[in-house]
DNA sequence: CTTTATGCAAACATTTTGCAACTTA
DNA sequence: TAAGTTGCAAAATGTTTGCATAAAG
């Protein structure tokens, strides 16, 4: 347990859902030299360990979350802000489909995960253009993407 | 429509889940001068046309699916092989949960993304090595990873 | 004939890797 | 000292863009 991967583990305990270069950048401020290799080396590292979470939100560029007991996000369209949807786990409900969709596919099931997607506050009021287009979009087809 | 597009189109609805590079070596074989920059620019233009969806699993790689209507994917972690989940929406659940996320967070919700995540039956039976060791450590900490 | 799409190549962004120097236990 | 980690730079990967030409409506 190196300083560098001290400092990055704290960093992404404490702020939520940060990209790699996010995180890269509260690191250099507290290590000037640390490179964007070694950042991700560790945020490797530490997610393999379970000390953290990889996320993988809309565009291709991972994310990173502190917190790794089992929640679910919500993602804006928009701006691609995460954040934790403020219910827990349906615990018996999801177990029961993941049961069912092993015998089902004689896949052997490790989880599930649950996003929402929508726009947050900001991008709502900010954003009148898009919103109402998709408010068109998907009161004539259903919200489909990416289901 | 061009000669391109109509091929990409036929090709994403033929071939479920397929990434940007299979689409363009498949079209590649009816078009030889197809190139990846149309490739990319058609999935985009399809994918907000409503004819396709775009699917972002556990890599920094985009899939496509010829699939608009809503249903869940289950995503192999060792190889990345997406299927569909043999069993369809829960429609009032997941309506109630995104009024209540609504309410709760100010957000709008458009939609909810549920994937399975797991091993598939050739990378069951192939990796024991992983196989034992994820077994193992879902039963230590639960299944945590990306939820 | 106007608009839109194409092929090509170069640019971009993100992530991964090789390697010699340096830390850590 | 042995094992593991770093910084740096280069490479690999995946995606986007500019532009002149070509095709579609």
């Amino acid at each position: 347990m190196t300083r560098q991967r001290q400092v990055i583990l704290e960093i992404v305990k404490s702020g939520h859902h940060l990209t790699a270069d996010e995180v890269y950048e509260k690191v250099r401020k507290r290590l000037p030299n640390v490179s964007m290799g070694t950042v991700y080396r560790n945020l490797d590292t530490l997610a393999s360990l379970g000390q953290i979470s990889k996320l993988q939100p809309d565009r291709p560029q991972m994310s990173f979350d502190g917190n790794t007991s089992p929640h679910y996000h919500i993602t804006c369209m928009r701006c691609n802000r995460i954040e934790d949807a403020p219910f827990p786990l349906e615990n018996d409900g999801f177990g029961n489909l993941e049961n069912a969709l092993g015998k089902l596919t004689k896949y052997g099931i490790f989880g599930h995960r649950l996003e929402f997607l929508g726009l947050c506050p900001d991008c709502m009021s900010r954003e009148k253009d898009f919103f109402s287009w998709e408010v068109e979009r998907s009161e004539k087809e259903g919200a489909k993407d990416g289901v």
